[in-house]
DNA sequence: GGTTCTAGAACC
DNA sequence: GGTTCTAGAACC
């Protein structure tokens, strides 16, 4: 992919580290992984090359891992420590591409395109709402967790069952007691008072 | 601590790379980073350190992990990466010790102790039947996996509630009916058959 | 059992 | 949000 044409001024009005952000800007840790690989461009001419951006430009290699977390990790961030770069190309996505070299690729990490970077976001805040551990659950609801849930609904759906049942067998009493009542009081109505009649209610 | 008096003994009846294991040895990741060490000695003496054992003789200290990685890690493995070498140790329970150096510890693992490496294991297989995601899951029982179980234990209970208040009301019913019975069969029975009664059930 | 890639979690 | 240490998981 070529670059877009303001490809060169861009480079110009990168922001440089320690400037303040004025405007809503990428992690500082993309801006300063582009730097590199930008300002690296010209050092690349008199000496082997220590990181670049790969030939089509959509990631790049560190090609000396060694020099690179000696020389440009301490310039650029508060260690020198390499797991801990490829630790942050992680957490934003990237991903390793090659078996044999230590390239990185991330769909929104070009040459030419930094303004792409504020479109690449942590991968930690993305299922805060779902996190890990209950996708995990998930699997296997059906196994452990879910067990008790089942256990519950069941005896749920026993106890309403019951409940309708119940509920069945009272309104048959009721309207027997109506009936019951209506046939009393005809009873009683057609032959006046008794005195052996016991209290009801 | 001082290394027991065979220690010397002992480096010349090391196991040796590529040697038959005839009796049961330690995993060979543990014995060849054994070895890095104990050849590592006589190296230390013409040339800047790249690894030894800490002053305490239990753990030891990778001062230079890019020279490590190059020259050490392929002539003992099959690779070149530091942090698959630290993703074994971690594998076998070494624990980083220092802020600042690379380095590491492990109870087992100690100069002039060979035969411990055999106590040394892999973490891998401890909790089999209660892995991560389990652990994890029941560290948020309380407040979401349990949740839903919570409203079905709720339900219950009311359900549970309701149904005794059923079975109260049904049970007096009962009684009821059995008293209007009763009463109507005396009255019926003190006054001969009515046709105006009508039909109970 | 070893190597690689990625992620979790604690701490800063 | 960054850095560190460790672990999970897939692949070899």
């Amino acid at each position: 992919m070529a670059p877009p044409t303001g490809a060169l001024l861009e480079r110009g009005t990168s922001l440089k580290i320690g400037q303040s952000p004025r405007t809503k800007c990428p992690p500082p840790f993309l801006s300063k992984t582009y730097d590199i690989l930008e300002e690296e461009e010209e050092a690349i001419a008199n000496g082997q090359r220590i990181v670049s951006w790969n030939y089509e430009g959509n990631g790049f290699v560190v090609w000396n891992p060694a020099e690179f977390s000696e020389v440009m990790l301490p310039r650029y961030f508060k260690h020198n420590n390499f797991s801990s770069f490829v630790r942050q190309l992680n957490t934003y996505g990237f991903k390793k591409t090659a078996s044999k070299r230590w390239e990185f690729q991330h769909d929104k990490f070009r040459r030419g395109y930094r303004h792409l970077l504020h479109e690449i976001t942590r991968k930690k805040c993305e299922p805060s709402a779902f996190p890990a551990y209950l996708k995990a659950s998930e699997e296997h609801k059906s196994t452990t967790l879910e067990g008790n849930a089942r256990v519950l609904m069941e005896e749920n759906k026993n106890l309403r069952r019951e409940r309708l049942e119940l509920q069945m067998q009272l309104a048959h009493f009721k309207t027997l007691e109506i009936k019951l009542l209506e046939c009393l009081s005809q009873c009683i109505s057609s032959h006046g008072h008794q005195r052996k009649i016991p209290r009801l209610c």
